[in-house]
This record gives C-alpha cells, sequence and structure tokens, in this order.
DNA sequence: AAGACTCATATTGCATGCATCTGCGCCTTG
DNA sequence: CAAGGCGCAGATGCATGCAATATGAGTCTT
C-alpha cells in the first residue's frame, strides 16, 4: 500500500519515528487542538503510516505528556495551565540542582570540566557581543544545550540523566524553550548575560565541590525561564510566537 | 486461538495490562535475567496474549526503565548497579522534597492537612507497639504510601505528582520498598520510628510554611531507604529476600 | 419545542499475516 | 584443524482483518 516511498528509509524503528514526530508537530502548531481525541483513522492518512506505529507513536507520547488516555478509550490531546508550565520548569530545575550538586560532590578535575569550561567560554564570545543578530541567538541555544548536557554528564548518574531528560521533554520545559522569546525583545540580551553569569558561577561552584551552592545556582538559572514564561503570559501576544501556544488553557494563572 | 478465557474479563487495556504485569513479575523474579533478549514469541506462549499487547507491555516497561531497547531491535532485560538504586532514592527524594516545599509555600488551612494529620496518628498507633507483627508492616507499609500519595497532592501540582510517580516507578524506588527488609531484623523497629518521626516533623514544617526544612526532611526522609539499601547490600544474602535482587549487577557498589 | 431513545457508522483494541533482517550453525576450504 | 562464508530458522516491525463498543444523528415522545 503505502510503498510510494521516494526514498530509502534506514533504520528500524522509522514509521514509529515519523509518527510520533509528526504528531508532535501536529499537536504543537495546534492543528489539533486540546481536548480532542486524536483519531487513528486520520493520522493514517495525515502521516501516511499504519495504525500499528501511530499507535505506538501515540503510546510515547502520552509519556510525554501531550496526550492522555481517553476514558473511553483512545488518546486526547493534553491541555496545559501556565502553572503546569511553571511547575515542569520548577521540576527540571530541582533535578538539575540534584545534578548539580552530584557533580560537585564528585569533586571533579580539571580534566572533567574541561568541556564545560569550553561551553562557558564559548558562550562568553556569544553574549558579549554589544548586540546579537538571529544567528547569535541559535548559537546560544546550541551552546546552552551543550551546557545542559554536560552538567548532566558531570553528575556521573544515568539515572539522574534520565529523570533530567524526561523533565526536560515536557512541554515548554526544555532549557532553550524561551530563548527564542528573548531575541524579539530589546532586553533579550541581558536576559543572557544574567543566564550566562550563572552558567559561569555554577561551573565554579561545581569545581570548587560547593554541593549546595551548585544545587541553588543551578534551580534559579531554571527560574530565568519562569520569569520568561510569566513575561509571555504578561503579553499574551507573545504566546504566538511560540510554537505550543495553543496548548496553553488560559486564564488560569497561578500567584 | 486464546479463547479458552476462563472469567470473563473487562475494560479495553486488560490485555496490554496483563501482559504488562506478566512481564514485570517474570523479570522481578528474574525468570528473565538481566541482558536477557525478551522473546516476543515466547512472551505471547507465557502470557497467553498475542504480539501486539506484549509489545505494547515492553514499550511500556522500556518507559519505567524495565527493560532497554536493544541495538539491533526487540528489548533486552536491564540490570541495575547498586548506585542506580542509591540515585533513583535520591531522584525521588529531591522530588518529594519539592513537592513538600511547594505544599509548605501553599500555606495549607488545618482541614486541608486533615488527612495528613489523621494518617500521622494512625501511624503512631502502628509504631508505638513494642512489638510488631506482620500485620503490623503490612499496615506501615499501607499507611506509608498513604501518606506520601497525600503529600503529593498538598504540592498542589499535578506536574510535579507524575514526576514522583515517575521516579517511584523506578525498581527499588518507591517508598515501601525496603520496608519489607526491616520485619526480618531486630532493630526494624527502630528504623519505622525514625522514619515516623520524620513524618511527624515533615507535617509540623508542611504546617508551619516552612519550605525548605520541609524540603531538608523529605529528602532526608528518602535517605531512610538508602540506608536499608546499603546495608541489605553489605549483607548480600538479605538481596534475595527482594522481589527483584536478580536484577543487581554487583561488585559496582559506590563509595 | 426539548429531551430521550435507537440505530447506523466509525473507531478502538486485539490478533494475525507478511517481508526483511539478525543471529547462529554448518559446511566448505586453505 | 581452524577460519571464513553460506544458508536457514527465528524474530522484529509494519500492515491489516475482525469483533466489540463508543459516537452521533435522526426520530419519536411528552
Amino acid at each position: 500500500m503505502t510503498r510510494e516511498r521516494v526514498a530509502e528509509d534506514e533504520g528500524r524503528g522509522m514509521q514509529v519515528v515519523r509518527a510520533q514526530q509528526g504528531l508532535r508537530e501536529l499537536i504543537l502548531a495546534g492543528d489539533l487542538p486540546p481536548g480532542k481525541r486524536v483519531s487513528e483513522p486520520a493520522m493514517v492518512d495525515r502521516l501516511g503510516v499504519s495504525r500499528t506505529p501511530v499507535r505506538l507513536a501515540l503510546e510515547r507520547l502520552a509519556q510525554e505528556g501531550l496526550v492522555a488516555p481517553g476514558a473511553t478509550g483512545g488518546f486526547v490531546v493534553r491541555a496545559f495551565t501556565a502553572a503546569d508550565l511553571a511547575d515542569a520548569i520548577e521540576v527540571r530545575g530541582t533535578l538539575e540542582g540534584l545534578a548539580a550538586r552530584l557533580a560537585a560532590e564528585r569533586r571533579p578535575t580539571a580534566s572533567d570540566l574541561a568541556p564545560l569550561r569550553d561551553c562557558v567560554a564559548a558562550l562568553d564570545g556569544v553574549v558579549g557581543r554589544p548586540a546579537l543578530s538571529e544567528a547569535d541567538f541559535d548559537a546560544y541555544v546550541q551552546l546552552n544545550a551543550f551546557f545542559h548536557e554536560e552538567l548532566t554528564r558531570l553528575s556521573g548518574s544515568t539515572v539522574v540523566a534520565r529523570a533530567i531528560e524526561q523533565a526536560a521533554a515536557q512541554p515548554f520545559a526544555s532549557p532553550s524553550a524561551f530563548v527564542q522569546l528573548h531575541a524579539t525583545e530589546p532586553v533579550g540580551r541581558d536576559t543572557l548575560v544574567i543566564a550566562q553569569d550563572q552558567h559561569r558561577l555554577l561551573l565554579e561552584a561545581i569545581g570548587r565541590g560547593e554541593g549546595a551552592r551548585a544545587a541553588a545556582l543551578a534551580a534559579e538559572h531554571a527560574r530565568v525561564a519562569q520569569r520568561r514564561l510569566r513575561a509571555a503570559l504578561d503579553d499574551g501576544d507573545r504566546l504566538a510566537g511560540l510554537p505550543a501556544g495553543s496548548l496553553l488553557r488560559l486564564a488560569a494563572a497561578r500567584a
């Protein structure tokens, strides 16, 4: 049936991955509004894969939190309140705090910290410029992602890494979820300057074995994202710029 | 084929749930040793359900962490080091610390705290006895589970609740994973006395709005499980008493 | 006119068929 | 006798068939 493959596809779980990515895009783009049941046959038509991969992808997206099993069967697109987003960020920050503490307590050597040091230096190069282009913001996102990966790695625990990965997979909870917002606002550079200062302090605290300080810094670092979320909610128009703004069930902002 | 159902089964995802529970039992009982590929046809024979639910159950168990996707496809039973178990407990403790802090910061009213107060009182009734029967330990496990559920609920965040749920689903990371061990050792009651004292202090801290103290207490409370884990590892025989002792890849105890 | 019931349709969950690929054993050969 | 290649059995991933059930429209009743 679906044999009209233009290019040769490779890998085992290719259909499932394709379905998963396609569904994610459809949901985040708002094509499937929150609360709506995700019809499997409709997705078969849309995505060009059969029901089996679609179902498997839905199962994974449910684990990810984008959809939830419906009462009568199937899956429905989940809605998120502002409090949900804030909590997801707080969870990530808390777990990154744990990772930072563990990293500090392991007393890493200078060479252990080399990748992180290089990353911070590279970030300095980006943030240090007086005015940031869009390419600069992209570079920041890349380096920022690497910083957080490396922080996770330094914890020395795959279990903690898994937990952080799952927390960061929640919508809007990724370390770079709001960076793109900075690019469109005047004080965007200042936010990056603050965040970068935290990167540096975090590196310092880990290098000195200051576990509690590292944990506090990592948690506070995540709250930069909290602030950006708040700002975006106060200025509702900005939400349109986010990939998944339509998933937000507004009017439920928590104090 | 598999139509020889003795009793009528009900519910939609019944076959998947059955496969999931059956697989979990097989793995935790050591019937499927770590590193072994889980053959789907073999599970079809063992569990009496077709490959579709088996595959879905494997997907869920992979999310749970009991199995991992193999390099060439399929799933393999995961092995756990002592460090993995300790880290999983630490992750749960950290997240419960977050929940406790959020609960305290919400300044719950006395009636909000009523279920937790009642639970602590009931636990007093169990732990207060001079000698504990096996039924007492069972009662403790029940009440302890309720305490942790209620703590999670008091955080007021479904997102945090989800994160804790996932953390506690890791093997050995559940709040009651090691309680049964206490029953078989002389100082078992003392451990429960200590844990119960922490329950009481946690309730007090939350009631007073002392967020940081509540977080620290919850984290330290989880470390009771860490201690029991260490003790069990030092006395290897005790591992046989655990449901999933065979999953442990020993000789990898971290300092 | 509003609400409840009924029936046709669509969808879900499970089972199974099919092509491809991995892994293993056997045979051949140097 | 050892090493390498070949072939086969089994397993995986995807597609699809089938029965049970929810959904929604249309109709009938009050």
